[in-house]
DNA sequence: CTGAAAGCGCTTACAG
DNA sequence: CTGAAAGCGCTTACAG
C-alpha cells in the first residue's frame, strides 16, 4: 500500500522547498524549466494529485454542491438528479445527494450539516412536512449566510431565491381542456391535499378549466388523497358513487391505479374512462392500456437548476445583488392509450 | 448577510485565544467553568458552527462515503441508494453520487477525481463498459492507496474488496425451476451479453436447471441482447419462430417488453406464455398483468455495503488485514400475474 | 530563480 | 487555567 504522496514529501525528496513544488506544478513562470520539469517528472511518476479538502479549505469553494429531494425512488426527482448531475460535472463540479425523506427534520439536518463549509450551494425541492409547517427558516438562514439556494418543483413564495418549477396551473388546465376537448364533462380529479404546492396548482388549473367551459363544479369530483399508501379505498369510491367518464389524476401512482381499480369494476379504459395522468415515468410508459400524461421534462428542470446554481457559484460573489429568477419548465401533453 | 462566524472572530471578540475558544467549545476540562460559558454562550448567540472541512483536513477523514453506479434512472439502483443513504446517515456520514452512464471513463474519472482527500470510501457496481473492458486499474489504484472499496452487484473477482451481491445463479435456477414446475419445458430466456456479469450467472443457472430436469437445451432459446436501445425485434422474432411456453427474462424491462409483444402477437400471458422477469421495481408491479418476478431486494444490498464499508472506515486503521468479505443478499420470487 | 512566511479553520501536545 | 506553536496540505505575496 502507497499512501498519497504530498508536496511535502515531493520537497523533501527533490531538496527544495515545498513552495517551488508546488509552483512547479502549477507551471508558474517563476521557476526555472530545469527544475520544473524534473519536479513534474517526479510528481508524474508518484502519481501526484492535490488534496482536494486541502484546496477548498484554501478557495473557499468545494465544487461541490448537494440536492436534497424528498424520495429517491420517485422516477421524477431520479430523472431531476440526473439532469444536475450531467450539467455539474461538466462544469467540474461533484453532486451530493440528500434525501429529506418528506421529513423537515432531516432536511433541516442535512442543510445545516452542510452548510459548514462542505458544498457551495443547494438544489432542493421541499418535503411534504416542511410545506406543510410553513417553515423555511433553515433556508434563509443557508441563504444569508450568503450560501446560493436554487429550488425546484416543490418551491414556496415565501423564501427568494432561484426557482426552477413547471407552470402546474397551466398544465393541468391543458390537460383537463384536453379531456373537455375529447367530449368529456363528467370529469373527476384525484389530487394531494393542499399544502403540497403542486397539488394545489393542479386543482385550481383543473377547476379553472372547468369554469372556462361552464361546466359545473361538482365538489364530489375531487378527491384530495392524504395518505399515501392507502388511497385505493378512497378511488375505488370515487368512480364507484359517482358517473364520471374522465380522470384527471396528479401523479403516475394515483392514475395506474385508477385505470387498474376501474377495470377490476368492469369500467373498461379508455371506452368508458379516459385517464390522464402526470409526470412522463416508467408507469405510464409501461403499464396496459400505457397512460396519456403531462410529462414534467425533469431532466431539463434539474439541467437548468444546476445551470442557474453553477453561474451564480462562478461569477464573482459581488453580483449578489444580481436579481433572483424564476423559470418555467415547458410541459407537454404525451398522448398514449388511455384517454379517448 | 452574515457571514459564518470562526473560532478566529470569536477568540478576537472575547478578547481570548483561538485554543480557549476552541477547547472551551470541546468542553474541555481544562478550560474553566468560567470562561467555558461565555464562550459557550457567545458562540451559540452567533451560531457558531465549525467548518467541515478543516476539520476534515485536520482528522484526514471526511464523513462522506460516494457511491458510484451505472444509471440512476434503474429503479433498482436508486433503492440501493436509499439503503445507502440510511444507513450512512445514521452513522454520520454523507453520500456522494456518481453516475458513470455506463461508461469507462467517466467511472475512471470519477473515482480518481475523489479519491483526493474528498471521501473515505467508495461503495459502486461496474459500468457495462468496464465489465467489457475487463480494466479495473482505477479500482485497485484507489484500494492501494489505503480507501476500502465495496463492490455490489456488478461486481469483477479480478478486484479483491469487500461485495455484497444475490446469488445471481441460484436465483435464475430458481425461477427456471419454477417454470418448469408448473409444467412449463419450453422455456426460453432473454438475458444480457455475457460480459455483464449479472446477465452471465443468470444464463448459467436457467442451463443448469434445464439440465437437472433433463430438458435439452435449445440454443435457439437463449436470446443475448446487446443493444438496450434496440431490441424489441430480437424478442418479437424469439417469439414468433420458436414454439415456446415460458419465457424467463434477466431483467423488468425485457420481461414487459416481452408481455407487450406477445399480447399483441395473440399470445395471452400467462394462458399461452408465462413470463418471470427479475428486479422487483415499478414496472413489474404495476404492468397488466402484474409480473412475477425475482426480488432483489436493493435497499437491503445497499443497507448493507453501506454498513460493510462503513465498518471499514470506523475500525482503526490497522486491522486493513482484516479479511475481506463477500455478503450473498437473499432473494425471492415474487408470484404475480404473469405465470401459470 | 528559490524559499520563508502567512494564511485557509481547526485541534492538541506542550509551556508557562 | 491560558496561550503560543505546530500541523493537516495547499497557495501566493513578498524577500532575497
Amino acid at each position: 500500500m502507497k499512501r498519497k504522496v504530498t508536496l511535502k514529501q515531493i520537497a523533501k525528496e527533490l531538496d527544495v522547498s515545498i513552495s517551488t513544488v508546488s509552483k512547479s506544478l502549477r507551471n508558474s513562470l517563476e521557476i526555472s524549466e530545469d527544475t520544473r520539469q524534473k519536479v513534474q517528472a517526479f510528481a508524474k511518476l508518484y502519481n501526484y494529485k492535490p488534496n482536494n479538502i486541502a484546496l477548498s479549505l484554501k478557495n473557499k469553494k468545494t465544487k461541490t454542491i448537494c440536492i436534497i429531494i424528498p424520495e429517491i425512488i420517485h422516477h421524477f426527482f431520479a430523472t431531476v438528479i440526473s439532469g444536475v448531475e450531467h450539467v455539474a460535472n461538466e462544469k467540474g463540479y461533484n453532486v451530493l445527494i440528500c434525501l429529506s425523506d418528506e421529513s423537515f427534520d432531516k432536511e433541516v439536518i442535512n442543510m445545516e450539516m452542510l452548510a459548514n463549509g462542505s458544498i457551495d450551494g443547494f438544489i432542493m425541492s421541499l418535503s411534504k412536512e416542511t410545506q406543510q409547517k410553513k417553515d423555511f427558516h433553515h433556508i434563509s438562514e443557508v441563504i444569508n449566510q450568503g450560501m446560493p439556494v436554487v429550488m425546484f418543483d416543490r418551491v414556496t413564495n415565501e423564501i427568494l431565491c432561484d426557482k426552477v418549477i413547471i407552470d402546474d396551473n397551466l398544465a393541468a388546465f391543458n390537460a383537463t381542456q384536453y379531456l373537455i376537448d375529447k367530449g368529456h364533462a363528467k370529469i373527476a380529479i384525484i389530487s394531494t391535499i393542499d399544502y403540497v404546492s403542486v397539488g394545489k396548482l393542479r386543482t385550481e388549473g383543473y377547476i379553472k378549466a372547468l369554469k372556462n367551459n361552464d361546466i359545473p363544479l361538482d365538489e364530489n369530483l375531487i378527491l384530495k388523497i392524504e395518505d399515501i399508501d392507502n388511497f385505493e379505498e378512497a378511488i375505488q369510491n370515487l368512480i364507484a358513487t359517482n358517473d364520471i367518464d374522465a380522470i384527471f389524476a396528479v401523479n403516475e401512482l394515483f392514475a395506474v391505479t385508477a385505470i387498474k381499480l376501474a377495470t377490476k369494476m368492469g369500467k373498461k379504459v379508455p371506452e368508458d374512462l379516459s385517464v390522464i395522468g402526470f409526470t412522463d415515468g416508467i408507469i405510464s410508459k409501461f403499464s396496459s392500456p400505457c397512460i396519456t400524461t403531462v410529462s414534467q421534462n425533469g431532466v431539463k428542470m434539474g439541467a437548468k437548476a444546476a445551470k442557474m446554481l453553477i453561474e451564480r457559484l462562478d461569477s464573482e460573489e459581488d453580483d449578489e445583488e444580481e436579481k433572483y429568477r424564476t423559470e418555467v419548465i415547458e410541459t407537454e401533453l404525451v398522448e398514449r392509450e388511455s384517454t379517448i
